[in-house]
DNA sequence: CTCGTCGTATGACATCTGTCATCCGGCAGT
DNA sequence: ACTGCCGGATGACAGATGTCATACGACGAG
């Protein structure tokens, strides 16, 4: 080994990260050499440190991890991504995988898996759970158009037709079309479940 | 120093599990002699390893922490009991404390604070963060009866009255009537809003 | 014993939500 | 040029939801 891996770790919970940051310090060949909590912070500092793979939470203040990715992807396409989630939502993996992630690990796997994936996507590989990769072929696409997605999204905290309709400037009938047609997509029968079957797809 | 410090960590993302492992291994004082990934496998995990502090995720199958730490607290009274979690909410650190926690930790606190707090609660001490005891006190009493959290919680996934009903056992003008006064207490205008509020002070 | 509260229930009413048909303008394929 | 889809809108209707008054038995506090 020449020398070690350059990893930034984006992940919002400092516990969390910094506990990453220690189960990757045990590792001789692995160098945490940069940590931030913001989605909006990963460039900057991927930038600043020369990294050769970013470690990224998705659920993070600031821009997704998701987001994050694909800025790298295009600013820097020499660092490699690895994807890191709490919520194994096929759709995530997809949208990962569309961002240019390298790697995509849900929280719950194995701590030794975590290393094992940096030092795989550095060698060209990537590094997808099986399972959740058929699940995500399986599921098909988002069905959702952009517009049924943003009162999905708006609707999520429990506000009435009237508020979305007045945040998203449109008709309030207008927003209960959407939300019908974005109900018979889902198969389902109120917002409240469309609402909650589309997070766990990950189509938000 | 006569001994290390024996912990119990409980905690069902393994990758954060092993994390916050390595972190405490860092420490000379402590030592991590026991992991689970559910709440209901904390107490024979306690029983079977004599450990003087038990580490408890809240968001955990099987059982809550919250839960875990009761039946610590009445099973094992000697073990000191820190509990850990995702989301600071005042209604669970309430709850902790009345389970017999003594300190109450966010994942977003540094992680410096995790060993600092196994050390403290072993020395006798309470550790919560300050701004979220104010809120706990700032909030008051959770004003909802059982039956009213009960239907709140069933239709959380947007289930109908009717499917509320028949789960419950209950007629549908009685759940629509639970509803409407959690509805009321709450402050919010529809079972939507209710259940998120509640949620997020805890409540539920 | 009485008062208040909880759990449970009913009926009536007003409003909100979900569905459907229908319409328009814009824009991408064929 | 035609077809189909998307964004946007209206109106009508049925069914779900939220509110209110009212009722009864159980139970604990006073």
């Amino acid at each position: 080994m020449s020398s070690t891996i350059k990893v930034l770790l984006a992940e919002d919970q400092s516990m969390v990260r910094e506990a990453l940051a220690a189960l990757l310090g045990l590792e001789d060949d692995i160098e945490v050499v940069a940590q931030v909590a913001r989605g909006d912070e990963v460039l900057p500092a991927a930038r600043e440190h020369d990294i050769d793979v970013a470690l990224l939470d998705i659920e993070m203040p600031g821009a997704t991890g998701i987001e994050a990715a694909a800025v790298l992807h295009r600013e820097l396409p020499a660092v490699k991504l690895v994807v890191l989630t709490t919520f194994g939502r096929p759709g995530y993996l997809r949208s990962a995988m569309e961002a240019g992630a390298d790697a995509f690990l849900v929280k719950d796997a194995p701590a030794a898996q975590l290393a094992e994936a940096v030092r795989k996507v550095l060698a060209g590989e990537r590094v997808i759970d099986p399972t959740l990769a058929a699940a995500a072929l399986a599921e098909g696409a988002n069905p959702l158009t952009d517009r049924e997605r943003e009162v999905l999204r708006a609707a999520e905290d429990g506000s009435t037709n009237a508020e979305l309709a007045a945040a998203l400037h449109l008709s309030q009938g207008t927003v209960r079309n959407y939300l019908s047609t974005a109900i018979q997509k889902l198969a389902v029968r109120n917002r409240a479940e469309a609402v909650r079957t589309a997070r766990e797809k990950g189509w938000l």
